[in-house]
Formats: C-alpha cells, structure tokens, sequence
DNA sequence: TCGCGTCAACTTGCATACTAGTATGCCATC
DNA sequence: GATGGCATACTAGTATGCAAGTTGACGCGA
C-alpha cells in the first residue's frame, strides 16, 4: 500500500463487465449499429446487457471522453454527431505523424523488417475479398503499426488509433467499390518497396499518396452522408 | 482559450464534485505532492474530500485513462511512475507537430496574429520573476496554443495537453535555474520573429531548437530523479 | 530460528436505493 | 380550439451495502 505498485501489471484489465459493455457499444457506434444523435440510456443498457448501472456508466463515460457519446446531465446521453472539424483534424494530425515515421521506419529497416512487411503484404493480398472486410481492415492497421515498430515509435501508432477513431466512424459508413482492396495494397507495396530502398524521402512521398487516397474517400463519404455530420 | 490550460476534453459539464475531486487529485500528482507508486485509495479519498465512493471511481478511471493513475482491481491505487519511454514518445510527437504547425503559423500569420504574439511576449516578460512561476507556465503555454491557432490547428494543441501530461509532471519535479525564464522568452521571441517574417523554414527550426532546450531540460531532471522513473 | 498455514483487514468491482433536475403530455382554464 | 400549469415519467448524479479477491501479519509447529 505504501511503496511501489509491486511490478509493470498493465493498466486495464478491469472487470469483465465492464470491458464486455464498453466494447460492445463502441463497436455499435463505430459499425453505425446506434446512429449519430439515437439516445442511449444506462438503465436500458444495463439491463439489455444484465449488469448494473455502474460499469455501463464507466463505458459512458469512457466513450465520451473518447468522442463517441455527449453525455447531457438529467436529460441523457446521445451518440455523437461525426465532427467534420475532428475529421479534418485527425487527417493532419495522422499524415504529420505517419510521414515522419515512415521516413524513420526507411532510414532504421533491417532485413527482417522488410521481410515481416512483405508477411503482412501477401496476407493482405489474400484477404481481398469483399467478404474478408474485417480481416482486409485489420491486416491494414496491422501494416501501419508495423511501420511505426519499424521507426521505434510503436507508441504513435497507439495515439493514432484514438485519434483516427472519428475517421473510422466514417469509414464505416459505407463499405468501399470493387478496386479499393487493390488500389490499398499497391499503396502499401509502394511504401513498403520505398522502405526497404532505405530511401526516405520516397517512403514519405508513398505515404503521404496513400493518407491522400484514405482521405479522399473519407471526405466522400461525408459529402453523402452529411445528415450524419455536424460542422 | 481563456480556459484552463488542461484537460481538453470537449463537452464535459458533469456534477462538481466529480470535477472539484478529479481536479484536485489531476493536480496533486501533477505537482508531485501525491509521489509516484504512492497508493491512494476510493475510501480515503472519499472520506478526505466528503463525498460517497462513486465520484471518486469516476475521477480515479479517468486519471488512469491519462496514465496518472494505476489501478490494479482487488489490490489497490497508485500513482503511475513517469515513464520514461512516455516521456520520449510525448517529445517525438510534440517535435512533430509543433514543427509541422509553426510551420503552417509562418505561413499564414496575419498582422492581427502577430500583434497577438507580441502581446504574449510582452506578458511572459512580465512574469519572469521567480515566485511568478505558475503564470510563466501558463503564459508559456497559452503561446504554443495561440501558434496552433495561427496555423488554424487549435485541436492539435489540444491533443498535444494531453500527450504533454507525462512531460509535465516531470517539469514540475523541480524549478529551473535563474536564468531559465530569460531563455525560454528569447527562444519565443525567435519563434514569433520568424513567424512575423513569414519564413517558414527559419519558424520550424527556432521552435525545433526551443523544443531541444525543453527536453534537455527534462532529460536533465529525468537523470537526477531517477527513483521516480520507470523504464 | 525458520517455514508455513490461517486469518483479519484491507482493496476495488458491482448492485441497488435514493436525490435532484428535465422533458413531456395531459388537463383545466380562458 | 389555443394555452398555460401541473403531474408524471423519465434522465444522470450520488450514496451505500455487499461480494470477491489480495496482501501481509501473526502464531503455530518443526
């Protein structure tokens, strides 16, 4: 109680309820299952789920501070609206940050760097399917953090994955045409060619073409979906 | 932007005794009154402040979901050693996109934002006095934010507070040397003459420098203050 | 003296009861 | 019929009691 917290136990391995509950919301929310604006209740949560009000009320809270709920007290908690602002945002934040990684990631890769992207790649290629999105999906963000473990900096990679957070809400929106899978993985190729050439400058040209293409798409989406958005 | 200079959490208008438990304690570990891998517990603080075991859950959740707090279920709370692998990632990306913003600040500076500027000077300078020191420190900060405003990119200072809390609780580990303040003013002043010139270029490399003094400075005290530190 | 088992005193996680504030719909009144 | 006020049914905020688990000290036995 008094000296130090005995060894490096990570931070997060609370309750089962509590994790089942927010999980299971945050995942409503991003897939668009509840919409921008439906308003939630801890007591239906509670007892749709048969906990108590108290872990779904830590999940509340922790979705708010994560963007996902506007928490109203005495009136109620809503989903929030996609924040075109936020969008925006997170797009410079993420190519700030993953054009210097990238670069970091060319100038630092070893041999076996190279060959655990050229892994990830071939996966990738398998999973094109339209069916196998959510493997398509997570096989891309598992390139990305490859990339920055490569650069030394896996920590920025997890900021990424809470600042993109609003941007995948919108990804959600709406799945992708048929040549998306393919244009995605050429890109990946590109900077990954680029990282394994050691050559920065062209690493972060790649990546930067890349976020171009994500964000285009995004800012599509949005322009079709706008009743979801607010300013 | 008048403000307090934390937390940026966007819509956060719960009940006061949340707020007035998790701003005292935020700032009680921030200041180091409250030493790393001491241990804190809900019933005491709860009893210590007057309110029921509930606020202070939610005030505890939240000071660990900013990595001030470690809470190991069945055991008990502790204030999270500073680690030092933080500490470099908060420097990594801070670098980033600090340089990346004053940047787009030289580029886009109106007089209006460098008449701004000058004032922030002017007040810094008023301030230098030694026992003045939690003005300096809001000054400082108030004029990276208003450099990311400039730049039209007020979120990223935002995110950049909350990144920053690891470094910060290292800033306050001691108070710096006498002539710290006037260096620290005349680095800025560099910053705003070349943000003043519109030369972007000669911008990202006085706040790159400005940076390098600040993490020098945090190095410093890291080494000095070892026993605090975790790897 | 050292080792081990037991137990008491703590911790947080969860459930539930109660408080206070808000939105809403019904009803009386104009 | 339109309108204003009030009762009601919600909401989240808070307090508290109970359960499950860990820790560490104490005492017993070898």
């Amino acid at each position: 109680m008094t000296d130090t917290p005995t060894s490096a136990a990570p931070t997060d391995i609370r309750g089962p309820r509590l994790h089942g509950v927010y999980e299971a919301l945050r995942a409503a929310v991003l897939s668009g299952e509840i919409r921008p604006g439906e308003g939630i209740s801890e007591t239906r949560v509670a007892a749709r789920y048969g906990v108590s009000r108290t872990p779904v009320r830590e999940a509340f809270r922790r979705l708010a501070d994560e963007g996902f709920l506007r928490i109203v007290p005495q009136v109620g908690t809503f989903v929030a609206p996609i924040q075109l602002g936020a969008v925006s945002d997170s797009q410079f934040i993420r190519e700030t940050l993953e054009c210097r990684t990238v670069r970091l990631a060319a100038e630092r890769a070893e041999a076996a760097d190279v060959a655990a992207l050229t892994r990830l790649l071939d996966s990738h290629r398998a999973v094109m399917a339209p069916d196998r999105h959510a493997e398509f999906f997570a096989l891309d963000e598992a390139t990305h953090a490859e990339l920055a473990r490569i650069a030394g900096r896996p920590a920025v990679w997890d900021l990424l994955v809470a600042v993109k957070a609003q941007l995948d809400r919108v990804r959600f929106l709406s799945l992708h045409s048929e040549g998306w899978a393919a244009k995605i993985v050429g890109e990946h190729q590109s900077i990954v060619d680029r990282v394994a050439a050691r050559d920065p400058d062209g690493a972060e040209e790649a990546m930067r073409a890349h976020l171009r293409t994500v964000f285009a798409a995004v800012d599509e989406i949005a322009r079709t979906n706008s009743h979801f958005f607010e300013t």
